[in-house]
DNA sequence: CTGTTAGCGCTTTCAG
DNA sequence: CTGAAAGCGCTAACAG
């Protein structure tokens, strides 16, 4: 029944008759240690398998080497792929990390993060939740003196660096890539407009549009709410029996883009020689599905990475601007369902010679 | 610059003129106070927004309320399910959850295991690497008094409870179905044999078809390495070209079963009119294929608040049997991809009969 | 009902 | 080079 944790710096302190400070010092090789007292101590450290009391080193320190890390769901590819990131550079630093989840609801994310207030973390990684407006709970704990670095879903009312997927340009380039394989027609199917990643992949999709002299046609944008696959399913079949049909759709997540799909095939339309297809996420769905769908990559893992990072050079004490804002680039995945549109009268070359 | 988290007991007590385990005591509600103190003490501490300062308690107590969760993989659409169940069964009873990653990885593994152990958590919860024999990191945690619960991976070795997904059972049921359907030449793409979930669905499987009074194939149990989508695909279409062809798969995976489902999609065979299709998982991936794959869904966030309950239970001083076994009862999914097969000659009642 | 005392295990002045 | 001493904030005998 002998813990071997309960091994102390006294008891090896008293065991060579030295003091306590000095069983300290020499265990971390203080110079003013003499080599011989340094060797002994650590050959009984080893002897007994003495290992530091952390709670103790924790509570003199007032450093506990957690972080925390409120995401809105964990079960969600892009989500994991972000706590898998933070987790992997954290535990490189000596840290762990504490993970919680808000469900998207205020007072999940409220428990959350004073749970991990009062259970002493060091710094916090967080995704806000869509409730999330002013964040005062996030205040408070830097108010507490602990760096936040927010990640993917933030908000400017908490003066903490950012780290974000450049949705706009990710979007960009999703509809410039279209445009360039000769789809003129291109519908999106949007997220919420109190979302700002929504927002940003829209004005994305206008922009392309516009550098490409485009004039954008209001009854091609969706709004997704539930932003799955049924609703894809349903735009789709909305727009393309109605009487003005896009040639192509960009949408807001790859579950939208496979209702669309779905529709497609149904009813024989051809993807893409007929209408191309774009989603955003790359989840491992969009991989799979037959034509295989070309989406943009968010680089989850990425931006936990880059997050902690900042989380745990503000913790080593170096002072990053409370403003700092880090867009992560996004990456195109050029798969099947976006290749070239079949050209009819018009020749390719002529096409390309159009953007 | 006044850190609130700075107000501490002694503050309290001396503006009151009290001694510190008086307030201690009053904010406790502890019987022995006055109730007069008692007031003074909760008025005062909410005007200065007193918090405990829970390092000092953990010090104090050699208690954390963290605890620890490892598991092979994060991005995992099972794997983030049991830490979801986990984390929100933790939260409730006012502990944290620190969480890490083996990657399968023993190495990382140990250092994830070690983490925690010096980082003190109270117990920990984990779903060992493919590379985990024996587990001595894990003992040593034990021993150094923790209480550990194995989840989905688990090894004997480790004298712990265990909270397992009843993967023969599992099996068992979605053989059965595709039986009842009026499949009788069912092949399986089964996973490595080291893996005891994989041994698990195979004789599921087995016992299945011998309960139905069909003798298995030999040349029909196929064995996946990488679990994909590709092998799948590989393996459906040696079959299906082959002398002898099943009429229904039954994968380790919903991936594998869409790499099959890929197969007979270009070969314009019918499913599940001529070949029915069963995968294991539930993931998303298939709600959304088409048609929708079967499949048997684990339960991974009911492992994940069943695993943390033993773990909290045996933390507030239960003792638990240290060979418990939970087993947790897949069900099945039953979606389009193994809807009744199309009777050719016999009648469906004949063919009901012979089950 | 309340105060005194002691101490958790470690770090860190301050003196030698 | 080393030791003594103080103290982090809190709890818990023990003693009034």
């Amino acid at each position: 029944m002998i813990d071997k944790s309960k091994v102390t710096l006294k008891d090896i302190a008293k065991e060579l008759g030295i003091s306590v400070s000095t069983a300290s010092r020499a265990l971390k090789a203080h110079p003013d240690i003499a080599k011989e007292t340094v060797r002994a101590v650590k050959e009984l450290a080893e002897k007994y398998q003495y290992v530091p009391n952390s709670l103790a080193i924790s509570f003199r320190k007032k450093k506990t080497f957690n972080i925390g890390l409120v995401v809105p769901e964990i079960v969600h590819h892009f989500f994991s792929n972000i706590i898998s990131g933070a987790i992997a550079t954290a535990n490189q630093s000596g840290y762990n990390v504490m993970v919680s989840q808000s469900n998207d609801v205020l007072q999940d994310e409220k428990a959350a993060v004073n749970a991990m207030l009062h259970s002493g973390v060091d710094g916090l990684l967080i995704s806000i939740s869509n409730e999330t407006v002013l964040g005062e709970h996030i205040q408070e704990l830097m108010h507490a003196g602990k760096p936040v670095v927010q990640m993917d879903k933030v908000t400017d009312h908490l003066k903490t660096p950012q780290v974000i997927v450049d949705d706009f340009d990710g979007a960009y380039q999703a509809v410039q890539h279209l445009i360039q394989n000769g789809y003129r027609k291109i519908a999106h199917f949007r997220g919420r407009p109190i979302v700002k990643n929504a927002n940003q992949r829209y004005f994305g999709y206008l922009q392309a549009l516009k550098d490409a002299g485009i004039t954008p046609e209001k009854d091609w944008v969706k709004h997704c709410v539930q932003i799955n696959e049924a609703e894809g399913y349903r735009f789709a079949k909305e727009l393309l029996e109605g009487p003005n049909p896009p040639d192509a759709f960009f949408c807001i997540t790859d579950l939208v883009a496979l209702g669309v799909l779905r529709y497609l095939k149904e009813q024989k339309i051809e993807v893409p020689g007929e209408v191309g297809l774009m989603g955003f996420s790359n989840w491992k769905l969009a991989e799979i599905s037959s034509p295989a769908l070309s989406t943009v990559d968010q680089h989850g893992y990425e931006i936990g990475v880059r997050a902690t990072q900042m989380l745990l050079d503000s913790l080593a004490g170096a002072s990053i601007s409370s403003d700092a804002i880090t867009e992560i680039k996004t990456n195109l995945v050029i798969r099947e369902s976006s290749g070239r549109k079949k050209v009819q009268q018009q020749t390719q070359e002529a096409l390309v010679g159009n953007n």
